[in-house]
DNA sequence: CCTACCGATCGGTAGG
DNA sequence: CCTACCGATCGGTAGG
């Protein structure tokens, strides 16, 4: 049988919290999100959710946090399993994707990030830095990644990495904006295209 | 002292909340967006700001309607001099460019349909449904700027002008990112690398 | 365009 | 993790 734990249940309880957080900032943004709102979904009273945080501030940064562990495990983790180079660029470019098309049960209002991009870009202050953060760590290992590819003589050697990452990203702005907001049905179609002018030019 | 104002003081003092908003509005959000602080930036009652609009709806979408005034002025009215065709295309691109890296003064916390994209993309109502149709309404203008091009003979004959449209939104969401959040001093450069590679590529 | 006010909700605290 | 509560602020209204 399984002993009484109140310090697992806790745990569970904080995990729960975040969860449900990560979906509402999806759809509200990360000051959208509210404790009350948070309490009364989750059946809880609002002090006994700001209790496993402190702050706002706090449970802002712990959503992110969450938000960026379930980034990389829809992302990069399924294509380290892929042989480095231009496949495996194009897998962490199609997870992309995918995870902008399909993870709306995780984020039903679309990438956490982009939301939040947006909504701090104008706010200093550590929940700023954290998304800042967060961006150039994947900028720095998508360009890892084209780096990869340009080694393996599978993109031309005068490749600017950081100059593909920056296209990739207003690619992938582009894809969340025709999904969320113009619920454009080409949205996928019109992404994988531009990656192929992006990417695979040089390779055939 | 002046409870009876006007018409055109009353008009003039609807425009001054305006401009205040639109410029709030680019750093906060059309929700971040409130009457209390609106008001006191002005030297007025909150229901002094609320009259001219009756509610905050209300309010966000003459900001928006503003907003797009600005923006027509700045990117669309300064390109109807230039010949139809590529050229008038680049110019509408520059201008863009223009747009996000120095409207500083106008838009303080960037552009702000794109805030206003990504906060109402998972809320329906009167403010999205308006987003959503300025946007369709630059991407169609876009489109047909395009295809002006095409007909002209400076795009190949087989461009898809929607795919293009498609794909400058990217590059400007991207610019708007890297000089927002990331403060990135390459932003426009890269921009206008990533404008030569998508548009003049066949015009040789 | 003002004062005065409304109920609701915000983030957060005290104490158990 | 709860109840009970805090001051501040929200959008909005009544009446002048």
């Amino acid at each position: 049988m399984s002993p009484r734990s109140t310090v697992a249940e806790a745990r569970r309880t904080r995990a729960r919290i975040i969860d449900r957080s990560v979906a509402l900032a999806s759809v509200d943004g990360l000051e959208g999100l509210t404790i009350g709102r948070l309490a009364g979904d989750l059946g809880l009273s609002k002090a006994g959710v700001l209790g496993h945080f402190g702050t706002k501030e706090a449970l802002q940064l712990a959503t992110l946090e969450r938000a960026s562990a379930l980034f990389t495990a829809l992302v990069w983790d399924p294509a380290s399993a892929v042989e480095p180079g231009l496949r495996r660029l194009r897998a962490v470019c199609q997870n992309w994707i995918d995870y902008l098309d399909h993870a709306r049960e995780v984020f039903p209002g679309g990438c956490l990030f982009t939301t939040a991009s947006v909504e701090f870009d104008a706010h200093d202050g550590p929940v700023r830095r954290n998304v800042a953060r967060l961006l150039m760590v994947w900028r720095r290992r998508l360009a890892g990644e084209v780096r990869l590819a340009v080694e393996a003589g599978e993109l031309p050697a005068d490749t600017d990495p950081e100059q593909v990452v920056h296209e990739l990203t207003g690619i992938y702005l582009a894809l969340n904006q025709a999904l969320q907001l113009l619920r454009d049905p080409l949205a996928a179609t019109r992404t994988r295209r531009a990656l192929d002018r992006l990417l695979p030019v040089l390779a055939r």
